[in-house]
DNA sequence: AATATAAAAGATGCGAACGTCTTTTATGGA
DNA sequence: TCCATAAAAGACGTTCGCATCTTTTATATT
């Protein structure tokens, strides 16, 4: 089975809001700057996404405390302190409008821990790892570990 | 980080029409009976499928061997020598619409193997568990290792 | 051969994630 | 105080997985 397209059978993924929001925090993180706020057009510019959809994403950021905007002449947004200890698992849940996720990856619908399927126990495992990785990774986590790839990922379309 | 909640923001799952072939060739198997086919509208009324969307699904598991059909009066599906012996994976495949799965988990447009994010290799280590999972497990050991209990999953709604 | 049956096939509709466009609100500066 | 700027907010459009309905094709029975 090639790993390439096995994957394309199996959704184990994060949504595109999220990706959007990580790499507009990366993109804050790397050209911050004391008091200049960076507009929501340069990074939508640069990162080439949706403008008005990030705008979104940025609010419901800024809403939660993960960064800092202001309107208005000089407006923009900014990272504070909180942003680069997020957890990856927090943007996940800021971004994600997913309310639709069935327990049992197999969509038994009488499967539950009580009366578990046959795959209940070890695909919860292999789920609790992922979580697990969104949980204990932060975003100075990302930025730190390999930053010049990694200017590259956020820079580049 | 609650599960319940958790699991609403990281999407790991297979598609419904997966769900829907599982249940269905499961169905079949228990109710098998020599020269006796089932038809669809025995197995969506039991199991409680859209019967037209379970049709087309059906039908591709017929095209791709899993199962067969057979049109006209005393027509429907029964197993063949394959079912028993076929991977999840498989109705994965076959079942699996979605064509957009990225590489990267997190949406990295230059994350690949070359040129990794911190957290591919872990996240494709993940994935790759999942997979190995779904290609491991068969049909038939669905239908062996807790029957009791799958009966009553595969006939409930 | 004619008929009834059941899958195959195709047209159409729905809802949610994703995306675009316009209007409103807040704010720094003239 | 007025104006320009930039985020916030909301209306609207698009796409795709999911679902429904109708028509066509194949076949067992008469």
């Amino acid at each position: 089975m090639p790993e390439q397209a096995a994957g394309r059978f199996v959704r184990m993924f994060l949504s595109k809001s999220f990706g959007y929001a990580l790499r507009s925090i990366l993109y804050l993180v790397l050209a911050h700057d004391e008091n200049k706020r960076i507009q929501l057009s340069e990074i939508a510019g640069k990162l080439n996404i949706p403008r008005h959809f990030l705008g979104k994403v940025m609010k419901r950021l800024a809403k939660e405390g993960v960064l800092l905007s202001q309107k208005g002449p000089m407006g923009g947004f900014i990272i504070n302190g909180q942003t680069l200890q997020t957890p990856l698992i927090k943007i996940a849940m800021i971004t994600g409008e997913s309310a639709h996720f069935d327990s049992c990856v197999l969509r038994l619908k009488k499967c539950n821990s009580q009366q578990p399927c046959p795959l209940h126990q070890q695909a919860l495992q292999i789920r609790d790892k992922w979580l697990d990785l969104l949980s204990s990774v932060t975003v100075s986590d990302l930025y730190k570990k390999d930053q010049a790839d990694f200017i590259k990922s956020i820079a580049n379309i």
